[in-house]
DNA sequence: GATGAATGAGGTTTCATTCAT
DNA sequence: TATGAATGAAACCTCATTCAT
C-alpha cells in the first residue's frame, strides 16, 4: 500500500484539491473523508494529520479559494480613461473566465450548497466580498454618473445587476449543467453582458 | 406542536410545508425526519404514510413548489403593445415580488443546495424552466429584434442576463444575508433592473 | 430479531443491569455498546433512547448503585445499649454481606477503576459518603470515648479503620480473586474483624 | 520535553517513570502512546524499539514496581523480641511511609484499575504477594498466638484487616482525594492502626 | 538509535426506516 | 390513521503500530 512518495510538503494542497472535489460532486455532507482521501490517493487517517475535522478541512478549503475570489474583482479605475465599452469586454471576458475555471465554478457550488453551515463565510462575503465589490465597481460607476457619462442610478445596485449577469452563466450553464442544451460561446456572452450593461447605463446624448 | 389541524386530507401539504423549512433551515443531509415531523406538529412514523422516504420528500417539496416558478414567468407578450419600459416594470416588479416571497426564497436555497444529488430536478429545470424562458421571454424579444425596436443581440443570452440580474438579489439580499449589510427596495431594484435592461437592448435612434 | 418482547418500561433497569456487569468485566475502555446491548439482549441504538451516551450509561450506573451503598453504612446508635461486641457482630455480618453481594462487587470494582475519569463520583463519595460514615459510626464512637468505654483515639481514623478491614476482603477475595487460593468463611472474617475492632477500640478497665 | 538526558542506556527506565504517570493520571486505555512519549520526552516510535507495544508497557511498568511492594512486607520476625508495640509502631510508620510515596500510590491505583485486563498481575498477586504476606506476618502472629502473648484467631484473616487497615488510608486518602476533605498525618494514623490492631490482638491478661 | 508520516481497524454516535400496537 | 420503540447501517474520528529515512 506504498503509493505515498509524493512529497509531505504537498500533502495539504494535494487534500485541498480533493476535498474541493468531492465536496463539489457529493456535498458536503455526502462526502466521506474515504472519498476525500481515495480522491487525494492517501487514507483517511492522514487527513487527520493535517486538519482538524472535516467541517475544519471544508472551511480550508473555501479559505484557499477566496483568494481567487477577490482577485477576480475587476480593477474598474483602469477603464477611467480610454474607450471604456472596449475596455470592459476586455475586463468582462478576463472575468467571466476566470468565474468558469471549472475550480472556481466547484467552490461557488460549495459555498452556495453550504451557505448557511457557515457563518464564517457567510460573514466573509457579507463583510468583504460585497463591500469590495462597491469599492472596485460601484466607485468606478459613481464616478462615471457624477460626471454624466452613466445616467443616475443607485450604483450599489447596478454593480450587483453587473454581477448579476455574469453569475447566472455560472449557475445555469456550468452548475445546472445547461451548457449541454443551450450551448454558449463565453465570447458571445461577454459580448451580450456587457454590451447590456453599457448601453443600459449610458447617458444617451453622451454616446 | 406548531398548528393543531387534525384534518387527514391536509396531512400532505402540512408535511411539505414543513419539510420546506427545515430543508432551508438545515440543509437536506443535517434536516432530521424528526425535525421535520416536529415542525409538522406530527410524529416521524406519520409521514412515511404519505411520502416513501427522506428523498421522496424532498423531491415533493421542490416538485410542489415547481409550478409557483413556472408561472412567475412572465407573461411578455402582453407587452408587445402599450409602453413597454412602464410596463415591464410592473411586470418586473410582480416577478420579484414573487422571487422574493419566503417560499419561493427558501425553495431556490434547497434546490441550489441539492442540485447535485436531485437528477430528477436538474433534468426538470434544463428541460422545462429554461426553455419556458425561452419561449415566454426570448421569443418576446426576439420579435422586437426582428422589428428593429431592439438591438440585434442574442435573446437566449439576453434573456439569461434579465434573470440573472433579478436572481442575484435573491442570492445576495436573501439568501446571503446582504440584506442587513446594504438594505434595497424592492422597487429601486425593479427600477435599475428594467431601467439597465431596456436601455440596454433598445435600439438607440427608437427611444 | 423480534425478541425484545419485555415491557418498555423495564428497559433502564434492564441497561444499568448489563452495563454494570459489561463495566466490571471490561472496564469502562474495552466495553462496547454492543457488548452492553448484547447482554441486555437489544441492539446499541436502543441503547441511546434511555441514555444520552456511554459516559452518561456509566454515571447513572454509578448513580443507581449509590443508594445500596449510603444504606450500607451500619446505623450504630442502636448499639449504644446492649451488648456492644455481640450486635456488633450482627451489623457487621449484615455490612458484609452486603459489600460481598455481586453487584455491589462490580460496583466498587468499575468506582476503584474509573475513579479518576468521574470528578462527579469522586466528590459524591468525598462529600456525601466520608461524611455520612462519620456521622454515622465516628459519632459512635465518639460518644463511647468520652464515657470512657473506648479508648482515646481519633474517631475519624478508627471508623476509615473499621472500613478498611471490611474493604479489604472485598478487594483481595472478590475483586483480586484471592478467595479461590485462601478461602475465608464470612463468619470468620466478622468475627475477627469485629474482635480485632472492639478489642482495640475498648478501654482495659472498663471491658 | 521534560528532563533532556540523552543516554540511551536510561532510556527504558525514563519510559517507564513516563508510563506510570501517565497510565495513572489517565487510565490504561485514555493513556496514549504519545503523552507517554511527550511525557518521556522522546517520540512514540522510540518507545517501540524498547518495547513490543502498549499492554507489555503496562505489564513491565507493573513487573518493575513488584519488587517494591516485595520489599514493603514488614520483615516481623525482627519483632519477636523487644517491646512489641513499640517496634511495631516504627514498623508501620515505615511501611505506610513506603505505601504513600507518589510511585507507589500511582502504581496501586494503576494495579486497582486495570487488574482484570491483567490476567498475569493478578496471578502474580495472588500467587507472590498474599502467600509471602502471609509467611512474613502470618507466620508472626501464628507464633504469638502459640505462646499465648496475642488471642487465637485466623492468622491469615488478621494478617488481611492489618493491610486493610493501611490500604484504606491510600485508597482514601492519596486515590479518592479525601486528604483535602479530612487530613490525617501520618503519625496519627500509624498510632491509630498499630493501637487498635496490638490491643485488638493481645490477650487481656498479658499487656 | 530516533523520528514522524502514514495506516486502518475499531468504536461511538446518529438517524432513516420499520412495525407492533 | 397515528405512534414511538427498536433497529442497524454508515460515518467521523482516534490511536496503536509500522517503516522509510
Amino acid at each position: 500500500m506504498a503509493k505515498w512518495r509524493r512529497c509531505p510538503e504537498e500533502r495539504p494542497a494535494q487534500i485541498l484539491e480533493a476535498a474541493l472535489d468531492v465536496f463539489a460532486r457529493r456535498g458536503f455532507a455526502e462526502a466521506t473523508m474515504d472519498d476525500i482521501a481515495g480522491e487525494a490517493g492517501i487514507t483517511k487517517g492522514t487527513i487527520y494529520l493535517y486538519f482538524e475535522g472535516k467541517r475544519e478541512l471544508l472551511l480550508a478549503v473555501v479559505r484557499a479559494q477566496l483568494g481567487r475570489f477577490m482577485a477576480l474583482l475587476p480593477r474598474m479605475h483602469a477603464l477611467i480613461t480610454g474607450d471604456i465599452e472596449e475596455n470592459a469586454r476586455q475586463l468582462g471576458g478576463d472575468f467571466l473566465g476566470a468565474l468558469m475555471e471549472p475550480e472556481v465554478t466547484k467552490t461557488i457550488q460549495v459555498i452556495l450548497a453550504e451557505l448557511q453551515h457557515l457563518p464564517e463565510v457567510k460573514r466573509l462575503y457579507q463583510e468583504e466580498a460585497l463591500p469590495q465589490a462597491n469599492v472596485q465597481v460601484a466607485g468606478f460607476l459613481k464616478a462615471h454618473m457624477d460626471v454624466g457619462t452613466f445616467r443616475q442610478l443607485d450604483p450599489t445596485i447596478a454593480t450587483r445587476c453587473l454581477f448579476g449577469m455574469f453569475m447566472i452563466f455560472v449557475l445555469t450553464q456550468e452548475i445546472l449543467g445547461a451548457s449541454r442544451i443551450t450551448p454558449m460561446s463565453q465570447e458571445a456572452i461577454v459580448d451580450t453582458v456587457t454590451g447590456i450593461f453599457f448601453h443600459g447605463i449610458m447617458n444617451r446624448g453622451t454616446a
